[in-house]
DNA sequence: ATACAACTTCGAGTTTACTCTAAGTCAATA
DNA sequence: TATTGACTTAGAGTAAACTCGAAGTTGTAT
């Protein structure tokens, strides 16, 4: 009966709950999945490529959009590789970004930890001049 | 009548809009503002920072609730030395797992944009066998 | 003193990305 | 073959984080 693997199974394999692999067939973030005579999805390798691609993207914060537009592309064929190539240029730049914010925050957390370390020891939190730390 | 900075100028300042402002303050994610007598939010220079340092912290996608969770042990005192430095690590650590998936992902993203700047020279996208490469 | 813009609160509405419910279908087991 | 459990769709509901609308107040410019 299946070749492949049910949601079930893919669910698992990836921590994606089923419904959410749903959802993601039904908006258009992975193509239509392979179905079984009865019409019970069964992914091919294709398929959980798909899922794999789409599980990555949106763990790094890719919104669902640029992802469906991705698909959509995709199916549209190779006079699309310009449009696919902007779609993922764009992205690689705001993740780029978002990855210069992160370690300035880092950077900003690890300081305020590192004077909590001292005020837990202590008993006092100590107020320096560093820049935005005057007060929290 | 104002001694520090009116809303509006805080939200230019800081690329806020107003009502973000309104909001944070609402719910706890910076303490009250300063006031004139009429009612109306006059920032200093602590609130001021207040706000730069919550811009900064949700910029790196901390959530709100653990913004409010800080300042609610902020104004309880000393005696959350601890609880503030667990919160502070606890936000750092999952910004460090954020930091390693985006970095994952950024590496795909290149790798992607480089087949694709290679498919829109020939016309044709080469197909390998990277791992997750396969067809997306 | 009188407009008029900018401020106020309160509550409702929006967006993104799921997540769940209901009603029904498929498939493996007793 | 009947039952049980996983699957199906369609559509409604939820959570997080804003964002907007309405009705009323404040402050400034004439």
């Amino acid at each position: 009966m299946f070749v492949g693997l049910t949601i079930k199974e893919v669910s698992e394999q990836f921590g994606i709950p089923s419904d959410t692999l749903r959802y993601y067939e039904r908006v258009g973030v992975i193509p239509p999945v392979t179905r079984t005579a009865g019409g019970i999805r069964d992914f091919s390798s294709e398929d959980i490529a798909w899922v794999e691609t789409a599980k990555c993207m949106r763990a790094a914060g890719l919104p669902i959009e640029a992802l469906i537009e991705y698909v959509r592309l995709f199916f549209e064929g190779d006079e699309t590789f310009q449009a696919r190539l902007d779609l993922l240029s764009e992205q690689r730049d705001l993740l780029l970004e978002r990855k210069k914010q992160l370690e300035e925050t880092l950077a900003r957390l690890n300081y305020k930890i590192a004077r909590y370390e001292v005020a837990v020891e202590t008993g006092n939190l100590s107020w320096d001049d560093a820049p935005g730390e005057q007060e929290a």
